[in-house]
DNA sequence: ACCTAAGATTCGTCCATCCGGATACGACAG
DNA sequence: CTGTCGTATCCGGATGGACGAATCTTAGGT
């Protein structure tokens, strides 16, 4: 585990666009359907059209959200034949989630209130 | 902490609106400016001013993303007369940028490939 | 070769959210 | 009370990105 409390300014990458690289990792975890889609292929293997069953949404954005978490390192792609099987592999995703999770369970209130930022599809 | 690789659906919270109190979570992270503004105020409390002249945005914007990563439980306001002093306080904030940062590392070609999520001001 | 099924991509529309500038509010000084 | 400084909020404009529908590509079946 990296140091949680680092004295200096260590927070973000130091390459170029480093700073924007980050935001796009949290940006593709900013949406509701892909959060959903996280959840289902955690340890569970699925085609694209299960997970259009389990969502609701068109197959075609369905595909885009599956890309989008595939390009940023969130889940894994095999394809078998016609068929495109998603998984998440790497446990710091679900670290990742579970963490902002009590993160965001300590600010309810807040972080409902806060109409700023507003969840698309509410 | 949480168990990183639970077995069924312990991803998500359960409450009505929770997968969207998630996004809104990730979405507040989902901006440079944020970003920056989250390292500058790790362990160190500045003024609103200070922070205007260190990210170089209006100041009316700093003061709205300010207001936003508190609504949502990264940094803390201490107000001194006119004064704004934010701070980030929790340790949390610091694990979750730096456990994505990892994540973003090992994926930094197709994260920078991905043309479906654009961090803005590029 | 032809058809079908699975998945990926494109298109137009619409909404969220970023931005600077202007303005409103509150605290302190004179 | 009036002016100024520090912050917060509002405004209009621009853009990212989510959506469904339609289309394209490719693999497999007949």
């Amino acid at each position: 585990m990296a140091d949680a409390s680092p004295r200096s300014t260590t927070l973000l990458p130091t390459e170029p666009n480093g700073v924007e690289m980050m935001a796009k990792v949290f940006r593709a975890l900013g949406d509701p359907a892909r959060l959903r889609l996280l959840e289902f292929l955690l340890n569970e293997e699925h085609t694209v059209t299960e997970c259009v069953a389990h969502i609701g949404l068109s197959q075609g954005r369905v595909s885009s959200h599956l890309a989008c978490l595939s390009d940023c390192g969130y889940v894994q792609l095999r394809r078998q034949g016609r068929f495109a099987y998603y998984r998440v592999t790497d446990p710091r995703v679900a670290e990742l989630v579970l963490l902002a999770r009590s993160l965001a369970a300590d600010n309810a209130a807040a972080l409902a209130a806060c109409m700023r930022i507003t969840a698309p599809n509410t």
